[in-house]
DNA sequence: CTGTATCCTACACGATACTG
DNA sequence: CAGTATCGTGTAGGATACAG
C-alpha cells in the first residue's frame, strides 16, 4: 500500500506507517534495544538485505526509528526505535494480544481441511 | 500478502486478518451496525464491487463478518460484524489513537517540502 | 441489487551480484 | 559489515462487462 488515499481514519494512518512486509517484525526486535543491520537481518529470518534496508529507510522516515552510524575500520549501523516507535509498539500490543489469543482459530479456518469443527471462541484454547 | 510464514507473532496474525486495502474501513463501517452491499459500497469510495466483494469474502471466511442473504425478489443481503469481529475492532482502537495522534506529524514528514526537522539526530556520538 | 468473469497494471518483494 | 544496483516475479487491486 503506502501511500493511498487522504486516510480515512487513524488506522489507515498507523497501517500504511508499518506497511510493509516486515516492519512489525523489525519494530519488535528492537523492544529489546538498539540492534546492528547484521542483528536485525538475524531476527528478521527470510529478509533479503534489500527490502531490509528499505524498510529501515521508511521506519527511520517516518521516525520511528533512528540510525546511527559509526565511522569505524569495520562499517557498524545502529538502529534504535525512537520514543514514536515505542508509542506505537505500545498501542500495538492489544492488537498482539488479539491475535495471540484467535491465531489458533484463524489457522484452522484457513486451513484446508474442516473448518466446521472451530469451537473454542476467543478462549485462546487451541484446537481441542 | 495473506498468508506468509508462519506467523513470527500475534501482531503477524491480526495484520493477516486485516490486509486489504479496504478491510479497516469495512470492519469500521460496520461497527454502527449491519449494512447492505450497496451501503458498505457508499461507505467506502473507491472500491470497486470486485474487490468489495472479495474483501468480505475474506473478512467472512475469518469470521470478522457475517453475510444474511434475504430471498426476496429485490436481492439483499446484510454484512454484521461478528464478535471477534469487535473483538478485533476493539483492538485496533488503540492504533487509531495512535494513527490520529500522529497522523499530522506523519504526514508533514512525507510531505514533498519542508520537514520541520531539517537538523535531528544524525551521526552518533561516541562515548561522550 | 448483488454479485462473477476477464483482463490488465502497478508495485512490493525476492535473488543475485557488486561496492565502500 | 552494510549496503546499492538490477532484474525478475507474484499477486493484490482496478476497469469493465455480464448475470441471477
Amino acid at each position: 500500500m503506502r501511500r493511498k488515499r487522504p486516510y480515512a481514519c487513524g488506522v489507515d494512518v498507523a497501517i500504511d506507517v508499518i506497511d510493509g512486509k516486515w516492519k512489525v517484525l523489525i519494530l519488535w526486535a528492537l523492544t529489546t534495544g538498539s540492534k546492528r543491520f547484521g542483528e536485525l537481518k538475524r531476527l528478521v529470518p527470510g529478509v533479503s538485505e534489500k527490502v531490509l534496508t528499505q524498510q529501515l529507510r521508511e521506519l527511520e522516515a517516518d521516525e520511528l526509528v533512528s540510525r546511527r552510524t559509526f565511522a569505524e575500520v569495520v562499517p557498524r549501523v545502529e538502529y534504535t526505535l525512537t520514543a514514536l516507535g515505542e508509542s506505537l509498539n505500545e498501542a500495538l500490543e492489544p492488537l498482539g494480544e488479539w491475535g495471540s489469543r484467535n491465531q489458533a482459530r484463524i489457522e484452522t479456518l484457513r486451513s484446508p481441511l474442516s473448518p466446521e469443527r472451530v469451537n473454542a471462541v476467543d478462549s485462546g484454547t487451541p484446537g481441542a
